[in-house]
DNA sequence: GTTCCGCATGAATCGATAG
DNA sequence: ACTATCGATTCATGCGGAA
């Protein structure tokens, strides 16, 4: 079976409306937060953000298949000494939209941005919605239940004896990086609360969030050969891993240098001779690129 | 100095009229969630608790220092397979009453109540949502400082005398970051994710939280000699805890079994001799209970 | 080939300074 | 007065070069 990866360059709120009905298993995306990465974005004012996103989710809401499953991953900045609202906001709009909220995950970012203030601490964790279109949706348990894979074993051969004791030194649940603890265990029963570090390896791009992330929904929301879809791709993360794993992507951006980056990044052969480090040769041969 | 502790039979909203403008330093509180425990406090419907809580807030307004904390634990259930809004509109309806909305701390609870459901994870953490009625506030940062990551340790231990030095210089030419700041310290700033677990042996009390909880936040809001509320004081976690770290404390709760319960347990001299553990005598000869 | 160390760098926030 | 920009603060992580 052909996997296809589709990427637009332009607004996600027009570019979605040539997606067809009922047609993505699963949404994950990180869009632009409100008044952050001006230099790319532009920015979107607190106050407006509930309206400029209602059409998009509008639109969502309309490609993803009955059983399918959105997740949303976003943090309301201080303003003034005050957190902004406008996800809480959100949450309550797209239920008027039709969305069912379903459950909120938490991110744990246990390398927050560092710094001090008289009355604040640092912000180490943001919010990972989820919003189905239905009571029942696909769900997947036993794929993120047992993490003692092939994906663990590659990683644990290749810890350094200080990984695995700054490892075993850290207190966490769920998944990521407390690799140690499933050296003796084949189950891990996860939870809502994610404990993964953000990426510091930049693509070129200031907001990318780790594999791991969209690797862990992908697993628990989809199965092989379904489509996965992010309206605000940026550095392509989650098309990337998608592809890795045998889904079908699209993606999203209105950023020129992203989408340029995404897809050179996705075209398989001419890179390949080009570049040392090909990470993804496995699925190569079976990978579709469309570009519009 | 004396400690008081002062605990009341009777309903929150009633009971905190008694109290005096601006007398309070902190509320740490957890009220009975929608819904839930009907037995003990009669369950309020989700979609009446914004206007339940509304009266108990405008209260806890008026009782606190303008300078004060309050704490709210709270967490929404899933009502028919969905996540109720109430908490979120809670937030929205105490900001129009005055209150800001400084922040949300994440209590994860690293062991959480296992169980598998077909559709759901574990649910392994609570808000703990800030308010003030001011945005300066007191807060005591150094008193909740955490030991650093290994990284640190490791690292600056090894630092050679030379590094010191040309760090030192440094710092006097007013070029590169102090390290020698660093050299000393083994202790970080906390985010605003909590690491707690529950509490197991509770206390006839359903919703009992860890010690921890209350501890943490009464160090990094009060100094001695302040005074700590607790609306829903429950099994009393909260002013045992205040009264151990010499805090003035105040509670209030409407079910008679809980109030008998932290009065025999706030009785310094007759269950002294029956009690083979006291684990507060320190303080014992300081205390002063009011029963009203 | 490992292990260790130096260093850059973040979806941050506040307070001061400038227009 | 009100907004825009800038510097200071701080710590976990990964990478590259050195031992």
């Amino acid at each position: 079976m052909e996997i296809f990866t589709d990427i637009y360059l332009g607004d996600s709120k027009e570019k979605l409306k040539s997606l067809s009905d009922n047609s993505v298993d699963l949404i994950v995306t990180s869009p632009p937060y409100a008044d952050q990465r001006k230099s790319t974005y532009g920015g979107i004012h607190p106050d407006k953000y509930v309206d400029w996103f209602l059409p998009i989710s509008e639109q969502l809401l309309r490609v993803l298949i009955p059983t399918g499953t959105f997740i949303l991953n976003i943090k309301e900045k201080v303003v003034d000494g005050e957190r902004s609202t406008y996800v809480m906001e959100l949450i309550l709009a797209m239920r008027k939209q039709g969305w069912f909220w379903t459950e909120e995950f938490i991110w744990h970012k246990k390398n927050s941005y560092p710094g001090k203030w008289p009355n604040r601490f640092r912000d180490s964790w943001e919010r990972l919605l989820q919003f189905n279109k239905d009571k029942k949706f696909n769900m997947y348990q036993e794929e993120v239940m047992v993490p003692m894979g092939d994906w663990a074993k590659n990683r644990l051969k290749n810890l350094s004896e200080t990984d695995k004791i700054r490892d075993n030194s850290k207190v966490g649940s769920g998944f990521g990086k407390n690799i140690s603890n499933w050296i003796d265990r084949d189950k891990a029963y996860p939870t809502n609360v994610l404990h993964l570090a953000t990426e510091c390896n930049n693509k070129n791009h200031s907001a990318a969030f780790p594999e791991e992330l969209p690797e862990w929904f992908i697993k628990l929301f989809t199965k092989q050969n379904d489509t996965v879809l992010d309206p605000f791709m940026g550095s392509g993360t989650t098309l990337i891993v998608a592809n890795r794993m045998k889904r079908n992507s699209i993606g999203i951006d209105i950023v020129p240098e992203y989408y340029e980056m995404v897809r050179k990044q996705l075209q398989p052969v001419e890179l390949y001779l080009l570049e040392p480090k090909v990470k993804y040769e496995k699925t190569k041969s079976e990978r579709r690129i469309t570009v519009r």
